[in-house]
DNA sequence: TCAAAATTTTACCAATTGGTAAACTCACGA
DNA sequence: TCGTGAGTTTACCAATTGGTAAAATTTTGA
């Protein structure tokens, strides 16, 4: 049976769960990665309990020691990367100067995206799909902060320091034009003849944005 | 036996099979139709042939006597769908204006994104998995086309037509931008109340390209 | 009209897949 | 050192899946 239950957010205060192990933690830590590896190369449905045991290097029924089945690994594996997919833009600062405070947004989810591509495709591939494993977590942490955050971006447009956007769309590019280089990157690769496209991605991003966001001088 | 070759490019000129019967144009679009529903909502991995032989009303096996298995089906889909996707690209005019030119294809991309979302969909699951079933037609086609198209956008810059950027990364913006309301459009929705995403979209991605691309004023 | 060719159905099958039962081994605290 | 519970393995299974063989039916062209 497995140790943690497969809803959390059914639990209250369950004190019968004590700290895992430190067996627990390192093969649910091999499962986790193993099951990013393998979902964000094949999809869900092309995925297989036996290529992710395999991956792990533990047995399918031990494996399944740790997790409920198939879809809570998946869902595990989302709701721990939306965290830390969402981590940039909390940091989004009121205070800050709104152009710098975007366009280091853009440098930060643009190195992620680099950096983290599995990651990127295993989110992209959920939502290609309409996000049916992932609704709750869409409309309770994500709408939130996004509403947020875009209320930010149209106070410094009223205030001025900004060029008037539509703060939602302006988003959607930042996100989009990003994870592009994830998401894409066997296109991207086969495009620009292997050549690294780190460099002018950072660019292109920096110019696109800044001309953009730059205020009209008064 | 299914009528037509597995693999086109093997052929030289064959002869023996004629123009297809009226019965073969129609069960081969009903299988594509059906098929694109399916891999563009479930991925290749999760796709089945019931789902799609039972989407276009036939039998499994009866659909297996027109195409020679799951992956054929499925490549057919893709290489037409390249052609459709490309389309828009290639009228990119060396002739007209060139800030007009590219907010003519901006438009365009955008419209195709949101009025064919699973072909978009399609392609991007595609892309998502390294283009593993794609890569000859990335270099045979798309490549060259894309390499044709830089250089029109660099001779713009190059006679001061158009504001400097980087062609390649400038082509990724556009693709990525556009198609994010199709392939994204789960989040889109959820994250705008269920209000109509296009044009908001279209005006958003006007504005942007429209400043990155303006050449400064001599 | 009628036989040949094209199309469709029926009846299968081997391999894979997600998952389970239960026996077994191991680590650790009393 | 020994019992107990955590962790692992072996052996399995029912359902699904991609695909085939061959009979039955329909369409087509001479």
């Amino acid at each position: 049976m497995p140790i943690f239950p497969a809803s959390a957010e059914t639990l209250v205060t369950d004190a019968t769960d004590k700290k895992p192990s430190r067996i627990q933690m390192r093969n649910r830590r091999l499962i986790l990665d193993a099951a990013l590896d393998v979902f964000s190369r094949d999809g869900y449905g092309g995925s297989t309990l036996d290529a992710i045991a395999n991956g792990a290097g533990l047995s399918k029924p031990n494996l399944l020691y740790y997790f409920d089945g198939k879809k809570e690994i998946y869902v595990t594996l989302l709701s721990q990367l939306l965290e830390t997919w969402l981590d940039p833009l909390i940091e989004l600062d009121p205070e800050g100067d709104p152009v710098e405070e975007l366009l280091s947004y853009v440098r930060h989810k643009l190195d992620m995206a680099l950096e983290m591509p599995a990651e990127s495709k295993l989110f992209a591939g959920e939502m290609l799909q309409g996000a049916p494993r992932m609704a709750d977590h869409l409309n309770n942490e994500l709408k939130p902060l996004f509403d947020r955050k875009c209320q930010i971006i149209q106070d410094w447009i009223d205030a001025g320091r900004l060029a008037p956007v539509d703060p939602p769309h302006l988003i959607f590019s930042i996100w989009s034009s990003t994870q592009h280089y994830a998401d894409f990157g066997a296109q991207v690769a086969a495009l620009l003849d292997a050549k690294d496209p780190a460099q002018g991605a950072h660019a292109h991003l920096e110019q696109m944005f800044r001309r953009l966001l730059q205020p009209a001088p008064v």
